[in-house]
DNA sequence: CATGAATGAGCGTTCATTCAT
DNA sequence: AATGAATGAACGCTCATTCAT
């Protein structure tokens, strides 16, 4: 993605969508910010008057809906819940490599340790439940009751969630591949007693 | 807990493993430690001649054995594996609540961010295979197969870090206490103890 | 006194005024000067090529107009040199009270810090002139001979402007009030109206 | 006098009470202070935790007590109060003209912009008021009653501070040196009427 | 073993100004 | 005549670290 044509402002979210994941809210500097985006000292806040914690609200926002977007079309071409699920932790696997692999949550390390933490937290709940209603959604689609459909969305969300934790750790996306197998609930296997 | 007794290294490690847990390394500044801790000035270099980097290596190390016991205490004295995981869940609810709702894994918070960040990620695996480990230790004496016994583990232990993500976003520890539920993958089957 | 229906350029000199009379030039930035205005953030340049010097100078030479109005209206109907002064003193402690008793002297907090210097200096010794000029004028006008004129004129305008210094720190406006005292220097005397 | 010797945090009094005489608080940046005063960045918050507030109410207090000094050495061989006071008004001629004829009181110029304004204001009160004080026992010193004493003192310090003010836009010190005539009341002088 | 004075690079932010429209 | 987007220097301040004692 070259982003060399994008408008300041835009240069600016994605510099900022991209360092805050790796490093954190507190661990990227603005001259980083300006370095990466290639912006001007003074037109960050001209684009974001209240600065930084603006500039995170906006990367966490452009991230959310990336991620939105990643749901859908994982889901979109799926023939069953299990095929959606599994497509995406693939996907999430690909950009997990093609980023370093070194990214967790890009909600979370973007806005959890924020200065207005208050605004912070909230507007990051907001944004996971944008992602857990999208996969509800699909999960309706394919039939699943709604119970059924809130307990699969939200389960997927925090294996996602722990598997980006793990990778991290592990510098391996292997952990995102196997997830979909934890998510595979089938009350008919048995395990014999011991 | 309290910490005043403590010599000035443990209290250092402490105030350190408590406030990079809530802002993250980069989010925590010296003064700010040293002010938790109560220490003088000058005492951090004299423990940790590293600095900041050490004494974040030391506090994850103190929040990770610190795990290893929640999660040892919770396995005791539980009678099925399920048992022990909605022990461990509880109790990490009730530190959650205790801590002020705002905490996540004390280990990715302090270690995911830093400067050498090869040795902290390279350690922050050395310790969520450690929390992997026990738990898979007991979901052996609980006679689950190797195989199983780590699908477990490791099933677990991605509800824990998702749970952890999303009960700070919520800023509720609900989350925590629902994960045993998605543990559960056959109700009808009972495993008996060793 | 509404200024909103004021052309933009008297509302920034007005604004102007107010603020560098109790910030001082540098204190105020240009910002706080525009929204006090309620100007649109291009008009400064517009209405005062040399930016924030021009608008100085012109919102100094409106405040040195005004304490003239102001000395002109005390003097206008007293019926002794020491009337005059007593209800300019009196006038000026009202303005005191009604501005929120921190403000100093319009011209010195406006013109003595400023950039250009040697200008600021020099138009303030002007706009100071014309006020000793002006009580001058009156006391003249009370038959007092010129050199006495002077001598008051000169008299009132520095315990005026020291009565606005201890007036600030005091944040009282009774030393303002207690300046006609000190200026009757012959009690036993009185001076009839020319 | 030579500062070079003086230790990092007199050194940087001086520098302030220098420079914010002239230039006002918020007309003089702390890189102006630190290279007048030869000190690097980081000394100053080590020695004024406050920064640049804590520093203003140092240089205030350093050139309050100068003040005090000065009256006290021009009251201090004088044979009546016209003659302290002359004395005293003629040395702040001379130091006037010393430090370039640009220099207005050095507790307004450092305090009344300040941002903790408050506190500000109120400590150049307690400043003034020391001023005021220490004349006021010349006074008693020369037999003249609480009454007289207090009103003369204050007289004084109202035409020092209009003379400092008025000897700035004039660029001379000549005003200063012309006080003392307007201090003194003789009441058996009489004005003839015109 | 333990301390706190000292430091300069870098922080996030605001500044007065320019200029294309 | 009137505007607001854009800018880089400077702002006051905090940082992690060093070192003499």
């Amino acid at each position: 993605m070259d982003t060399a044509a994008l408008p300041t402002k835009d240069r600016l979210i994605r510099a900022a969508a991209k360092l805050f994941r790796t490093h954190g809210y507190h661990g990227v500097g603005l001259n980083d910010l300006l370095s990466e985006a290639a912006a001007p000292k003074g037109s960050l806040y001209h684009h974001f008057p209240n600065g930084k914690a603006d500039l995170a609200i906006a990367a966490a926002t452009w991230a959310s809906d990336e991620m939105l977007r990643v749901i859908a079309a994982s889901f979109a071409e799926a023939e069953t819940f299990e095929d959606g699920a599994t497509t995406l932790c693939f996907k999430l696997a690909k950009l997990f490599d093609l980023t370093g692999q070194q990214d967790g949550c890009p909600i979370g390390s973007t806005l959890f340790e924020g200065p207005g933490n208050a605004g912070f937290l909230e507007y990051a709940d907001r944004c996971y439940s944008g992602w857990i209603a999208e996969v509800h959604d699909h999960a309706s689609r394919f039939g699943l009751d709604a119970a059924e459909a809130g307990r699969r969305a939200e389960h997927l969300f925090l294996l996602i969630q722990g598997g980006w934790q793990l990778a991290r750790a592990r510098r391996s996306s292997d952990v995102l591949r196997s997830l979909p197998a934890l998510l595979e609930m089938q009350p008919q296997t048995t395990i014999a007693p011991a």
